[in-house]
DNA sequence: TCACTGTATTAACACATATAATACAGTTGA
DNA sequence: TCAACTGTATTATATGTGTTAATACAGTGA
């Protein structure tokens, strides 16, 4: 389910915050499943059960899983986690072109950039037809 | 010169590396600027040299400054500082952005978040006139 | 030469991370 | 009811990073 990396500097909390956060976010993990149990985790990824608590913990505080004491952790609504997360991203965007702004750099520059990401995220339509170049 | 935030939970060699960063790219110190010496600048913010010659070191190995031994660091030529800076920061936007399309949000959105932005960020131009909707 | 500069090394301490060993209370099903 | 789960909390310990401290050495320039 969970991959950690014992190289990575990050805290493990925190790689196992941000796996269990992906798969929650991209629906591989369906609204109100059970998750592992706290000590079922660390058993399966051979670490201490209070750093799974510890990640646990912050996953729910910010609202993408919930906790029933005595029965288990789930996943939230899918609508309301995909929506805390995009919100999270675009603050991250505007945060991001705010400062390109600043340093001057055209808003066209940004959006063309963004258009080339698109077409390379997105290769479903025959490129050689250019119909949608202005969106 | 430089404001430290005990408060800040990031090290201080970081606050420092960010801080002097960011007047190095916004030329708030230019081309070629002597920097205040590794002991002058501990001095002045009462932390230890070694703080400080750690916020230097990966400075210039990210090119912003660069050192002359026993004369002191310089701020690295403008054009260049500017240049690997936007750089990042284009990356972070990519990333961002790819992430959202990921998560099936259309580029429109994107775009728009980025004109509002635009919009708020230079208000010069009389704002109930609508010529600068289109780029 | 002398007073600057950057750089390096070693030791000590504080703090966050992580482990370990328990304990307690709620839930569930036999 | 009881046993085996669950989440949660606490305390102690080990480890790594950040930070300070005290030095030392070499290059620069007046």
């Amino acid at each position: 389910m969970i991959q950690l990396n014992h190289r990575d500097s990050r805290p493990i909390y925190e790689q196992v915050k941000d796996a269990l956060g992906k798969l929650v976010v991209s629906g591989a993990v369906r609204q109100d499943e059970k998750l592992p149990s706290v000590r079922e985790m660390a058993t399966t990824l051979a670490i201490n059960p209070n750093t799974i608590q510890r990640a646990y913990r912050e996953l729910e505080s910010e609202g993408y899983i919930y906790t029933i004491p005595g029965k288990g952790s789930y996943v939230s609504p899918q609508s309301y986690v995909s929506n805390i997360y995009k919100e999270s991203l675009y603050r991250q965007l505007d945060k991001t072109a705010e400062e390109l702004l600043s340093l001057g750099e055209p808003l066209s520059s940004m959006v063309d950039r963004l258009k080339k990401l698109s077409g390379k995220e997105m290769p479903h339509r025959d490129p050689s037809k250019k119909s949608d170049e202005n969106l």
